[in-house]
DNA sequence: CGGTAACTTGATGTTGGTCAACCTAGGTGG
DNA sequence: CCACCTAGGTTGACCAACATCAAGTTACCG
């Protein structure tokens, strides 16, 4: 369920590299497709680049749009998904700051992408990064590793859809978030949840009841604690790991 | 379930591409990463190539194996797949002629791969394909081509793990199968099945029974009929179309 | 200090899982 | 060539996990 109306406010505020985009200042190049470029490939990049601020709700892109931009996410949280023609959603995705936005797309976005907090993106048209990744091998080779990791992480999703429970489900899910936080230099815990309990459910192939009972029961059980502003903070990591029963 | 024990006789037969490999004569190229490559590139690529042929039930590698090398499928069906530790079984994906096999591999192979039917592939040692897609860009373009597919279908799947019913997902899966047969030259239907109950259930996220329960009442409906050595003859595609529920 | 959206909790329902028996087809050996 | 054996497949009875439906409750925001 949880079609969830997009209100969808595009005040279209897209930024020219050119005026003030600062990819020497990026405070998260390591994490991009720019991590490899040195000083001068920059340049190039920042005259192909536009920058642009997302509020909460607002979509990026619909499925079915021709996907003519592929994104580099450099703050917030992101959310793809797909739905059904009844409207069941099943949410594919949560991109932080470094992931890339916009593969698997040939003509048309395959999903729709939708900001779960403020966020920023650099925006590249398809045939200027195109050129632009014959131009830099080494970020042609950071973009396809980056593919490789979004395929393995497929994989993981589909272990977790097809063949866990639920406790298994939301367990896989915490520690997943930890690590992606670590790996972005953030500490293991406690997590901020940009996703509300719906979003998640329908990430895990959950109701919203699930996954709210589960959460329930994770809390009494002392593994994790719920803080004020939804964050999560894990208590025991290898009961968590314990719950998640990983291959 | 289903941990399907490997008898898996390794009975080691890589023949040199030198010896009489005939990347010219090859009947699948146009569906491989071999397929943009001239005349005078294959000469390259039978430099760098061996073949093998499996036997039903053989294990290419498991999931842990060094991942050493690549994979193009030549002939016959794989099926590759992950295990839980207590050996629930995902099977991520089916692969016939064409596809290609240890994308999202990094140091290891992080699932299984297991041939279905007689097969044979070609075998590249990493370092070595890394060097001919850098000689061969538009093998490299290719071969990110086909992560971007592998990349929705994995998203596809996830669609259907997540949010689709038993019958929804045994309909889908069907449509599937034909279509992909279709793009490799064969007719959409009647259907070869190379895989059991089990090995479509832990495609599917369903036990064999419920598996077996769905082929019975499309059976009886009259939108498939089950003819034999395990052909699918679909006799009603619209009727498919509808129970798939496609977003 | 309301008002609302998100979340939680409870009662009940349904889909698909589990357990168990049985059937069928293909392969083997007598 | 046929009887048997076995793996794969089907079917039935029952069960459990999760979904659904329906109230509450909490927390954030103007």
């Amino acid at each position: 369920m949880t079609g969830m109306a997009n209100t969808g406010k595009i005040h279209c505020d897209w930024q020219e590299g050119a005026l003030g985009s600062p990819c020497n200042a990026c405070q998260v190049r390591g994490l991009t497709i720019c991590a490899p470029l040195t000083h001068d490939d920059l340049q190039h990049m920042v005259s192909i680049v536009s920058e642009r601020s997302l509020e909460p709700g607002d979509t990026l892109f619909s499925e079915g749009d021709p996907a003519d931009h592929l994104f580099n996410i450099t703050a917030g949280t992101m959310m793809v998904y797909r739905l059904l023609a009844d409207g069941r959603r099943q949410v594919t995705g949560f991109l932080f700051p470094g992931d890339f936005l916009g593969l698997g797309s040939d003509k048309i976005y395959r999903y729709s992408a939708e900001a779960l907090t403020p966020a920023t993106l650099c925006r590249f048209k398809r045939p200027a990064l195109q050129e632009a990744l014959q131009k830099f091998p080494a970020m042609e080779q950071r973009l396809f590793g980056m593919a490789s990791n979004e395929l393995a992480a497929a994989q993981d999703q589909m272990v977790l859809l097809g063949r866990k429970t639920a406790q298994e489900k939301l367990a896989s899910f915490l520690l997943m978030l930890s690590k992606r936080a670590e790996r972005r230099g953030q500490k293991p815990t406690p997590i901020p949840l940009a996703m509300n309990r719906s979003e998640i459910g329908d990430y895990l192939g959950l109701t919203i009841e699930t996954t709210s009972r589960v959460f329930t029961k994770m809390k009494q059980s002392g593994v994790i604690a719920l803080l004020p502003s939804s964050h999560i903070d894990i208590r025991d990591f290898d009961a968590l790991e314990e719950m998640a029963e990983q291959g």
